[in-house]
DNA sequence: AGCGAGGTAGAACGTTCGGTCTTGTCGTGC
DNA sequence: GCACGACAAGACCGAACGTTCTACCTCGCT
C-alpha cells in the first residue's frame, strides 16, 4: 500500500520535504511545480530528495498518501464522536463543509490530481480511484446503518458522494457559504430518503 | 470575450490546429502536453500556430471558449426543442448524461482546466468561472419556470450545478452508467423541491 | 579512532519546454 | 506577371525540466 515503502525512514529532512510538497501540489497543481521549487521551500538539496524518493512521481505518491490518511483519520474521527449513526453522516458532511470554509482550501486533493493524470494506468490515477472507492465504501456503510433494512443504500451512498464531489469542485469557485449550505441541505436530503424508504 | 479577437480569421490549418488542441487537451490535460505534439499531430508547422494564436495559452483560451460555445449550443437544443419547463431542465439534465455516457468522456473541460490553473487572476481560470456563472444562472432561469412564483428558486440552481459537477467529476472514475442513474434521479428531486415549495 | 548514514553544496547530464527566426514554395487576387 | 499571404521545414534560443554525480561535512555508534 504505502507507496514510498523502498525508500528511507522518516527523518527531519524528509518531513519537511512531504509537507512542503502537499502545500505546494495542493494549492498550485502537480505538472506546474518542479523540482527545484520544492526543494527550495523545503531547504533542502536535490540529491536529500533523491536519497528519500526515488523520483517525483514517488513524492506525489507519497503527498496522495498523507492526505489520504488525513481524511481517514477526519471521517474517523467524525464517526468516533458521534453515538447516532444519522448524526455520524452529518458529522462526516460537517467536516467537509469545514474544509470548504477553510482559508486555503482548493478542491479535493485527490480529483484535483486524477485532472493532471488522466490515464488510468497511470499509478497516481490509481491512487485517486483507491480513495474514492474507500470513500463510497464508508459512507454507504455509514447509510447502511441509518435505514437499518434493505433500503436502496448504495444509491444513496453514490448521491451522497456526488453531492461531495460537487460540493468539493465548486467550494473553491463560489461562494463557500452558499456551497457549504447547499450541501448540508443535499445531505438531510440523502438522510430523508434513506430513512423515509427503510421505514416504508 | 473571444479570446482570440487579435489572430487570424479562419483557415483550414487553424481549425485543424483547434480540433487537435481541443481533442488532445481535453483528453490529456494541458500542462502535460507540448506545442509540438499538437503542432505534429495537427501536421502544422510551428510557425502556423503562432500565425493564428499568440502563444500557447492563446491556444488554451480557444479551446476553452469552443467547449463554452459547444455547451452553449447544447443547452440551447435541449430547451428549443421541448415546451415544458421541466421537461427543459430535464433534456439539459440528460444531454450531460449523454456527454457523460459517449465513448470518450474525460469529465468537465473546464473543472479539469481549473484544476490546472488555480491562480484566480490566470485568464483560464477566469474563463471556467466565466462559463460556471453563466450555467448557473441558466440553470436557475430554466429552474424559476417550474416553479413559477417566489420559490427558492437560487438554492434549487446550486443544487443542480452541484449534482452536475459531482457528476461530471465522477462520471469517468465510475461506472458512468450508475453516475447517470444517480444524477437523473437527483434532477427529479431538485424538480420536486421547487415545485412543491412554490406550490405550497 | 574510525566508520557509515544522512546531510549540504553545487556542477552537470540530456531532454523538453515555449517561442523566434530564416528560407523556400505554393496559390490567389490584383 | 507579379506581389503577397498562407504554409512547410527546420535551425535556433534561453530556460526549465527530472535526474545523477562528486565532494565535503558531521553526527552517532562501536
Amino acid at each position: 500500500m504505502s507507496p514510498s515503502a523502498e525508500t528511507r525512514p522518516p527523518s527531519e529532512a524528509r518531513a519537511r520535504l512531504l509537507g512542503t510538497a502537499t502545500k505546494i501540489f495542493y494549492s498550485e497543481g502537480i505538472h506546474s511545480v518542479g523540482i527545484d521549487r520544492i526543494t527550495a521551500e523545503a531547504q533542502v538539496t536535490r540529491a536529500t530528495l533523491y536519497r528519500h524518493f526515488s523520483g517525483k512521481e514517488d513524492l506525489i505518491l507519497a503527498y496522495l498518501d498523507q492526505a489520504d490518511r488525513g481524511i481517514r483519520a477526519q471521517v474517523a474521527a467524525a464517526v468516533s464522536g458521534t453515538p447516532s449513526a444519522a448524526g455520524q453522516v452529518r458529522a462526516v458532511a460537517r467536516s467537509i463543509v469545514d474544509g470548504i470554509r477553510s482559508p486555503g482550501f482548493r478542491g479535493c486533493a485527490f480529483l484535483n490530481a486524477v485532472a493532471e493524470y488522466p490515464d488510468p494506468e497511470h499509478p497516481v490515477h490509481r491512487a485517486v480511484l483507491a480513495h474514492r472507492q474507500w470513500f463510497l465504501d464508508t459512507v454507504t456503510g455509514l447509510l447502511a446503518r441509518v435505514g437499518e433494512g434493505r433500503a436502496p443504500v448504495d444509491a444513496a451512498g453514490r448521491h451522497l458522494v456526488m453531492l461531495r464531489d460537487g460540493a468539493m469542485a465548486a467550494g473553491c469557485l463560489f461562494d463557500p457559504e452558499l456551497i457549504s449550505e447547499t450541501f448540508l441541505h443535499g445531505v438531510e436530503g440523502v438522510l430523508r430518503d434513506v430513512s423515509e424508504k427503510s421505514s416504508a
